[in-house]
DNA sequence: TATGAATGAGAGTTCATTCAT
DNA sequence: GATGAATGAACTCTCATTCAT
C-alpha cells in the first residue's frame, strides 16, 4: 500500500494528476493494475490519501518545532524553518503541495478531502496564531492577520519552488535566511531601538 | 477567434483545463465544434494562444506603468500596482495565471509555449531590474535579486488570490497597501533617516 | 439512433444484457463505439429507451384492438389476440419482454425506468379492467382480478415462448385458439344455458 | 460446500447472478475466496450445482405427491399443490427458478447444465403424462398436451411470483384455490353432468 | 467557411480466477 | 485444506480530432 503511495507521489509530482494513469502507478510499484483497487477505492481516493498523509506529516513536523518556542518571533522562525526543512526532504511533494494548497490549482475534479482541508487549515492556523500573538505583544505591527498569512505562505512557497526547481535544491540555506529577514522586516513594528 | 479565446478563458478558469471539453468551448462561443480547429491546431494550442495573449497584455500593462517612473521605489510601486490593477480586471485569468506562472502547477501535458515563457521572463525581468537598480542606488539592501523576485511574486500572487477567492474581490485596496508596505520593509536598506 | 436500438434489441435478445458489450452493439450497427454515447447516456439508458419504445408500441397495439370491442369477452379476445399478434411480429423482443415484465428476471442493476413501469402498468390495467367489467356483467365468475391478471399473463407469455422457442414460430394460430379457450373456461361463470 | 450453496442461493436470489461476486459468496459463507474453488470449478459450475440440487429436490417433492394419487385429476392437484408447497418453503429459489425454467431469462453465458435440463424435463413430463392420461380417460378435453403444459407452468409461476413478490407470501392458499379452479376449468371436457 | 456526427484510442474500474503461503 | 492478495482481461465511458457536407 505504501508502495502505491510512493509511486503515486513520484508520478503525480512529475507528470501531474491528469497525466498519470493508474496503470503507470501500478507498473512503477511493480504490481498489477487491479491490485491498487484492493487498497484504494479510486484514483481520487488514492490522491486524497496521499495528500492527507503528507499534510499530516507536515503538520506534525511544524507543531514539533513550534511548541518548543515561546515567543512570537521564535515561533515564526520555527514555522519558517520547519517549512524549509520539511520540503527540503519532501521535494516531490512540494510540487503537489503548491497545487493543492492553492485550491485554484487543483486538478482533481473533486477538491481536497475534508480531512486534508482540516489539516491545511491547522497548518495555516499555527501561523495566524503566531502573528496575532506577535501583534498583541508589540513584536509585530498592527495588520490584518489573514493578509499576513497569505503573504508569508505565498512568499515561502515560491522561494522554495525557486530553489528546488531552478537551483536543484541548492541554496536552501541562503533562501531560508533571506526569507526570515524579509518576513521579519515585513512584520516588524515601526518601533526601532 | 476572439470568441473562442473568451469562452476558453472563462471555462478553463471555472473548471480547469482537463475538465473543459472543446465542445463546451464551442457551444459557449456559439460555433460548431469543428470550427475551433480552423483557428487553433489543438486544445493545447488554444490554451497556449490564450496564455500568450494575456501575458502580452499583462506585460504591456506593466511596462506602461513602469516606464512612467524613474526611481527604483517608484518603479517597484508601479509594478505592484500594475499587478493588482491588471488582475482586478482579469480575475478569471488570475486563476489560470497562477497555475501557469508556477510551472509545477501546469495541467497541460506540454508546458508553456516558448513565446509565453519569454513573456513571463520579461515580466519578471522588470522586477529584477528594478531590484538591482534599487540595490545599486542604496534604496534596497544587498540581496540575491532572484530570491527577491521569487518572494515578491509569490507573495503578490497569494495575496491577490486571497482577495479574489475568499473576499470576492473586496479589499483589494487594503491588500495592495499591505503588500506595498510589507515588500518595501522587506527590501529596505537598514539605513533609516 | 434507430440503428443502435435495432442492434441492441437483437443482441440483448440473443445474448442477454450482461453478455452484450457496447462494442458489439456498435459493430453490428456499423458505427464506432463512441458514437452510441452521442445518442444514449449509458448502456442502461439505451436498454431503457429500447424497453420504453417497445412497451409503448405494444400498449398502442393493444389499445387499438381493445377499443374496437364493447363486451368484456370481446375485449378479452382483443387483448389476447393483440398479444399474440404483436409478439409474432416482435419475436426478438418477446425474449426481452418476459425478462422485464417479470421483475425478478431483470438483469439490469437498475430496474425498469418509471416510464416503462407506467407502460407496463397500463398494459396490465387493460386486462384488469376487462376482467372486472366481465365480473360485473356476469360474463365471468367472481374472482380476485389481480390473480386473474397474473394467471393470464403468465399463461400467455409461456405459451408464446413455447411457440417461438420450441416451434420456431409455428403453431401460433393453434396456440391462440388454445389460449382463448383455456382462459375463457377459466374465467367463465358457472351459469350455462 | 453446503455453506457456499446456501450463500449463493441467497445472494443470487437477492441481487442476481451478474451482480453477485464470488467474494460476496465466500464472505457470507464465512470462508476465504479461494476456498470456493476447492469445491466448484467456476462461478457457473456453482450456479449449475445449485440449480441441479434444487431441481432434484423439487422433482422429488413432486414425485412423492404425485405417486400417492391414481386419477388424472388427483395427480394434477398433487402436482399443483406440490408446486405451491415447495415454493412456499423455497421462496428465494423461486426467483432463480423462474429465470432458469424459462431459458430465455437465463443470465448465465452458458445455459442450464444437461443434468438440470433433464430434471426440468422430468418435472414437466409428470404434468404432461398426467394431462395425456386425463385426455385418454375423458377427464380432460382433447388438446395438445405441450400447449397445456406450457400454459399451466406459466400460469402457476406467475401466480406464485405475484403472491411472493407483491403479497409477501400472503394469500398463497387463496391463490392455490384460484389456480386449481382456473386450470381445471381450462382442461375440463365439455361434458357436464 | 462552418459544421457536428463520427471516431477510436485511452482511461478508470471490476472481478473471476490463481497460487504461494 | 484454507486463504486472500494479486492479477489482467474485459468492460463502460470520454473526448480531442477529423472530414464529408
Amino acid at each position: 500500500m505504501d508502495d502505491f503511495l510512493r509511486a503515486a507521489e513520484q508520478l503525480f509530482s512529475e507528470k501531474g494528476y491528469g497525466q498519470t494513469a493508474m496503470e503507470d502507478i501500478a507498473r512503477l510499484a511493480e504490481y498489477g493494475t487491479g491490485t491498487i483497487y484492493r487498497y484504494f477505492e479510486s484514483k481520487e481516493a488514492l490522491y486524497g490519501e496521499l495528500l492527507e498523509r503528507k499534510m499530516a506529516a507536515y503538520l506534525e513536523h511544524l507543531v514539533a518545532q513550534y511548541e518548543a518556542e515561546t515567543t512570537p518571533r521564535g515561533k515564526l522562525r520555527a514555522l519558517l524553518h520547519g517549512k524549509v526543512d520539511f520540503f527540503a526532504r519532501n521535494r516531490e511533494f512540494m510540487r503537489i503541495f503548491v497545487k493543492e494548497f492553492v485550491p485554484e490549482c487543483s486538478t482533481m475534479a473533486a477538491a481536497l478531502t475534508p480531512e486534508a482541508r482540516e489539516l491545511r487549515g491547522r497548518c495555516l492556523a499555527l501561523l495566524r496564531d503566531t502573528i496575532e500573538a506577535g501583534i498583541r505583544s508589540g513584536d509585530f505591527r498592527a495588520m490584518d492577520p489573514d493578509l499576513a498569512v497569505a503573504a508569508i505562505s505565498g512568499l515561502g512557497n515560491e522561494l522554495l519552488l525557486h530553489c528546488i526547481r531552478d537551483l536543484d535544491g541548492e541554496g536552501l540555506g541562503e533562501a531560508e535566511g533571506f526569507m526570515m529577514a524579509f518576513i521579519e522586516s515585513g512584520l516588524a513594528s515601526g518601533d526601532r531601538p
